[in-house]
DNA sequence: CACGCCATGTAAAAAGTTACATGATTGC
DNA sequence: GCAATCATGTAACTTTTTACATGGCGTG
């Protein structure tokens, strides 16, 4: 059991979902490939940690509608409370072109830190509707932990929150290529 | 040529490393494991991207000072400008267990929370000391982007406001797990 | 008519982790 | 004496990515 499947049984424990369904949902997590989840859900459905029912649908093709059971709910519930948590992995190729930035000249430097803002930019837009979505489902109240809907909340505004404070980062990195260097740095604040 | 590859050429581009020190080097991007290292360094050497000497010292064993040649350089300036960035990912177990976190009870999920800050906390330790390192070496001057640790310095920055962002983000939702659910929620900001 | 979305799957290759291996030195 | 740090490597295994495969429906 690795963390994709409890990332599939997380996700399967707020609602029912088809694999491709769950393929996209990953995104909030990080981008599987369905080559991946498919048989992973496979797996999980002989362990009998998942069901799953046959759904017709019309102009569209059939799919697997698969369900969290008992025993997926429990093994989620251990892990969640009872595994200790692995170090989290971020591997970001822009981090990495950031480090050796001092290859390139001004310009080129300045462009790959708008694409990046570009990039950021449009994550955040599909972010707020997603917020967006569940606000309305909440008419103006708060989530509290019973809700359905918190995890997912907490995480969609994490999401938000970090998307912002990058493009700040971005923009105030910019500001440094820009100006003249060995400026006298402001006392720090706090 | 994968995103490794590049990683260690970055590290190299700053300055000569053995194979043990760019595994250390490395946990400013991702942590990757020595066994996965060593090979590659070999594999660079060999496309002749990195050359190495080897360095004989007492009281610890010998090394393998790699160094990133002309052609390396060339190759990491290529990548940086011209090759599409690619979808960072952030593969991260807590924020699986955070969509679920209505399965736990409050008191199990705030502890939860408070290992995570516990952890963010010791990050920042370290991150904190290595600013300070810079902060000396530049002696109050901001860097420009003519400067060798500009991009180390910037990573760095930005380490450290993800880190406090994160602390942030947590205290939040652990005020939401204590209070009862269904609060008006405040006006957005902005 | 080509492309993208829905929907599922398998096979091969690449990347990453864990375990096996060695060995001196320093601190508790 | 035992564990940690420095230092390098290989082998087995797991995880992830890329490519191969199929097929209807809607949109420009």
């Amino acid at each position: 059991m690795n963390a994709l499947s409890y990332a599939l049984l997380s996700m399967l424990f707020r609602k029912s979902c088809s694999g491709y369904e769950l393929m996209k949902m990953m995104g909030v997590f990080w981008q599987a490939k369905h080559s991946q989840i498919y048989p992973l859900l496979a797996k999980l459905e002989q362990k009998e940690l998942v069901t799953y029912e046959h759904v017709g649908q019309t102009g569209k093709p059939d799919k697997k509608l698969y369900s969290i059971t008992d025993l997926g709910t429990a093994a989620l519930k251990e892990w969640i409370d009872h595994s200790p948590a692995a170090v989290p992995v971020q591997r970001d190729e822009f981090l990495i072109k950031v480090y050796a930035i001092g290859l390139s000249d001004p310009n080129t430097a300045i462009q790959l830190f708008e694409e990046r803002i570009a990039m950021l930019m449009e994550k955040a837009a599909y972010l707020q509707s997603q917020v967006s979505e569940m606000d309305e489902l909440m008419n103006g109240m708060l989530p509290g932990m019973n809700d359905k809907h918190f995890g997912r909340y907490l995480l969609y505004q994490r999401r938000v929150l970090t998307g912002r404070e990058e493009i700040e980062w971005c923009k105030w990195a910019m500001s440094l290529i820009a100006k003249p260097s060995g400026q006298a740095r402001p006392a720090a604040e706090e």
